[in-house]
DNA sequence: CTCAAAATGATAGACGTATATCAGAAAATG
DNA sequence: CATTTTCTGATATACGTCTATCATTTTGAG
């Protein structure tokens, strides 16, 4: 029923428990002879480490650590709550978290901040990373300390961290433009593109993917260059403003990046009709936008899911288990009628349900 | 660090461990008295059990039974493979899981299956249900057994279930008939619907929200009487068939129900520009319906979501613990440009082509 | 062959809970 | 008050693993 323990394996190798022990937990001090009767009676027998008596045993804890970029962004504030809202039904299994505030976007910041993790023993790091060389120092040197390292939502140096979950951005571009395609049903038009900076790699790709598509399906349409915004609400604003007054022919929006607040205000002021407008990430005010009617579509990339996949596979990784079945985040599309009923912004009061 | 244990409530309460125990594991034999002391004991301390050590000693395993409709359709299969999967990584936890098959829609012989079910000692049980008093009687036996019951896909009578996993079918018509409006670019359409059956509460619900929706906010569009097709492919096929045919003005088409291998066929067949097309559940055809570019969308209810929750929610209620947070499942929308990798092919799919 | 080093076996206690047994105390009954 | 009934405490064993200790055997080097 419930499988061999390690006595039978221990048997079946016709070691004693202590060897088996040993050998599992490469304590050293085993012959190599005895190392392989035991990994052979391990495959035989299809022995399995019971996790729960071993870490009643060891009275194990999962201290987990989370970088997150600080600062007003809505959707880290959303991942935020959503690691917090987590982590506290997941103290029952004895993990605990703490989530590390990182200037957004310096590359120094979390240099220094991952730099620092290496004191605190943490079992596991889950970092919203960036691709930058210069943090490929601190990562081994915590890889070293045998901390398993996944990289959440903006993947970090690939050869330095043991998972990545996050969305496939070009995919998320690709989708956005399928549909801004199907809403223009064959009529000609011009779709006006934002983006924080295209040296963040998200913002790129998808761009990327949304100029792919509409060249390759939409021939009626064409995708006029990015305005640069650094993803501040202010900047968006006037942009937006600036560019639905000077150019008549806008028949649709595409914000890659963040700083939505100012969009959504600049549409809530148009007249006539607005533009078809698709943004990026569910958070309090691009929900209320979908409800209101300023916007069409948001593409989401589903942090609550990302983080309860980060949770358990840091978890199989500490455990040194297999994971389990994960088949790649595919980007959301909501429009006001899928929303879902929880409160964005407002962790607390999420939890009183 | 990690909480108190039982002992130390028991010392708190100023009772024995075995006092303490006999309450907690209500054995009964204790005075009302030695009740309250030690509930205001675990209450004051915030003793949570450790459900591991728990299981541990009395070697607990869950025995779990889903009981899914047997037949052809797409869907259930691959709700089905979502559960084998699932089970097999969960069996390191002590979970053992047996599906059993109900023929489809039938009250009788889900009737049955549930009243056989109390046979067998399943410690949770979850059931693609229907809704009908029949099956009232059965329920309440299993429940009387203490087995927790939850309502999958489709609802079980409330009153008897402790909970529900599955989208509202309502949102999923709404959301459907935005996406079918939008592509209508405020032009004048009509939208041909198709129903397995009206008395099957799902297809109503969906076609009710896809109704409201279009009533509410596209004008231009009507939405033609369901034709009904039971699920059966041949039968869409020529129905849709003959109404393509019948109708010009027909720009769209939606199927709330099944057998979407017939309509993807007369689809196909269209030689001018088909109607923007919106079916339901992404199956290794309707997603290879999506790819070819014969159908636009897909809406799915993420069945792989809903296995997920509800093993872990199932677990929960066995253990009495608290649940972990859930949101409500939303629809997924579906293009080709947002399509999961993994293949979604299973065994019995070949033999109905 | 000798002696140290390396490897192995045997075993015990701990983790926190479940379960059972038995003796003894408190409460209810007449 | 005696007697049954109900309740309580003390204690032991088990679950599967980790960790540690100590004695013993095997191996390798000189």
């Amino acid at each position: 029923m419930s499988g061999p323990t390690l006595s039978d394996v221990a048997d079946a190798a016709g070691v004693s428990y202590a060897t088996a022990d040993r050998v599992l937990n490469n304590r050293g001090n085993v012959a190599q002879k005895s190392i392989a009767k035991v990994r052979e009676a391990v495959d035989r027998l299809g022995y399995v480490r019971n996790v729960a008596a071993a870490n009643l045993s060891r009275k194990r804890v999962y201290r987990l650590a989370f970088l997150i970029p600080s600062g007003p962004n809505a959707f880290f504030n959303r991942l935020r709550a959503h690691i917090t809202a987590l982590a506290q039904h997941l103290s029952v299994d004895n993990v605990t978290v703490e989530i590390v505030d990182v200037s957004a976007f310096s590359v120094e910041a979390l240099h220094d901040s991952i730099g620092q993790l290496t004191g605190y023993d943490f079992d596991g790091v889950a970092i919203v990373g960036l691709q930058n060389d210069q943090l490929e120092q601190p990562l081994a040197d915590l890889r070293a300390h045998g901390v398993p390292i996944i990289g959440l939502v903006s993947d970090l140096p690939v050869a330095l961290r043991s998972a990545y979950i996050g969305i496939d951005n070009m995919v998320a571009g690709r989708t956005a433009a399928r549909l801004t395609g199907m809403a223009h049903a064959n009529r000609t038009g011009a779709i006006q593109t934002f983006a924080g900076a295209l040296d963040a790699r998200d913002h790129a790709e998808r761009l990327q993917g949304f100029r792919d598509v509409i060249a390759a399906d939409f021939p009626k349409l064409s995708v006029l260059d990015p305005i640069l915004t650094k993803d501040d609400p202010a900047v968006l604003y006037d942009a937006a403003c600036t560019a639905l007054q000077t150019n008549p022919s806008i028949s649709a929006i595409y914000n890659v990046g963040a700083g939505n607040v100012g969009l959504i205000k600049a549409i809530s002021e148009i007249k006539d009709t607005r533009p078809f407008s698709v943004i990026h990430e569910l958070v309090e005010h691009s929900k209320q936008a979908l409800i209101t009617g300023h916007v069409d579509l948001v593409i989401d990339q589903r942090p609550d899911v990302e983080v309860s996949r980060a949770f358990a596979l840091l978890r199989a990784l500490i455990d040194q288990r297999d994971m389990p079945p994960m088949p790649a985040l595919m980007p959301t599309i909501f429009v006001q009628d899928n929303l879902p009923a929880d409160t964005l912004n407002d962790p607390m009061e999420a939890q009183v349900k």
